[in-house]
DNA sequence: TATTTCTTTGAATGACCATTCAACCAAATT
DNA sequence: AATTTGGTTGAATGGTCATTCAAAGAAATA
């Protein structure tokens, strides 16, 4: 573990420090009410770090962004490869990811959400997430392409992708607004439903 | 028109283009750089005007996020009451509302968000939407109720209930995040779609 | 070891903004 | 018409931050 360079190494951990307080502290306060002192502090630093690594708020605001987006998909990733060339697999896979602790835990998706709300205004946001959906989005259409001719049903795989990823938005949201009646595998089983009534012949077998 | 109080009349006026201006303001620039001249302003008002209409920033965005959920609510009710008594046109008329010109507008839509994503801090604006949803909810599931007698397809008009809010809650979505590609017509398609697929019978001539 | 380079600290600065309030105005009441 | 009540104005206030920066500390280099 002994690193050649401690200093790059040192610059890397407190970035990663910053970015994980930037989380822990959106999902506790919002972006409204979020300090560059509450970051610094939750990374056990001082006031004017935050400045000096990331050059200002939205900046750092950015790079978060940038973080759980990178995170995600790095997770899905690892889900879709463990799932081999099995289409069924495959989906079904995506949807455990999405409803993973890691990645559907409620600090996650209220730090998803409060950027989602900001979108509108800021360009850099709505780039980052737009990356994000388009590679979702064509992963679930090659998928949905592949069940399409095996099911024989002729259905079209952009509507049923569109379809099937806000749903799972939806679901998401659900998370947010009421955490204590949300359940990971209830949202599950209803997207595995949504599978099940539009290629039965697939996926009869699962619940 | 001529009436009898002049001064509540303005009163109420005077509210009504404060909240007017703080949805427009809001949609334009988000609850971060929304300013009490911001608001003031788009109203044709003067600087502290808004407190003492509404004491203070906050409960002016309390008022705000009623006055939409009052709005929905409202045109909920007049396209549910236009059904009749068949619950297929009921389930129909609330895809028409969520997805009418009035309601599912890129100027709402964002500010629906806009408070969503603060629902975690502020139990005042959880409150709000959860009595929404909860009526919404409520109805949803009676009417997938009298759809599933019909039917005698065995569903849980729970599951069906979740899965069809979060649906439309995802679309909402879409249409913030990608508004050139997002279209009405396409997402009632998909909400319709949904019908179709768990209640063929009764949707088989919708489209 | 001495020097240079990079990182951290925390006090100081200045901008921005919600909120207050005295003065003014207009409507209602007498 | 005189008085009271309520709404509006906009300048002044004060608090809250993001950001800056000089000084100090720590690592790399010579």
């Amino acid at each position: 573990m002994a690193s050649k360079n401690q200093r790059s190494e040192n610059k890397k951990n407190s970035n990663l420090r910053l970015i994980s307080s930037t989380i822990k502290n959106l999902s506790k306060k919002g972006i409204n009410d979020l300090t560059m002192n509450d970051v610094s502090q939750g990374a056990g630093l001082s006031q004017g770090i935050v400045n000096f690594h990331f050059k200002s708020k939205e900046l750092l605001l950015i790079e978060t962004l940038k973080f759980i987006s990178n995170e995600y998909l790095t997770s899905f990733d690892k889900y879709l490869k463990k799932a081999g060339d099995d289409p069924k697999l495959k989906i079904i896979n995506m949807i455990e990811n999405d409803f993973s602790s890691k990645i559907c835990s409620p600090e996650k998706i209220s730090v998803w959400f409060t950027f989602f709300s900001e979108i509108k205004f800021k360009p850099a946001y709505r780039q980052i997430c737009r990356e994000r959906d388009l590679y979702y989005q064509n992963v679930t259409e090659n998928i949905f392409s592949e069940l399409i001719k095996i099911e024989k049903n002729n259905l079209s795989k952009k509507s049923l992708s569109i379809a099937f990823q806000s749903l799972i938005m939806g679901l998401w949201l659900n998370q947010l607004d009421e955490p204590s009646k949300f359940s990971r595998s209830e949202s599950k089983k209803i997207c595995i439903d949504y599978l099940k009534t539009h290629f039965p012949k697939q996926f009869k077998g699962y619940s």
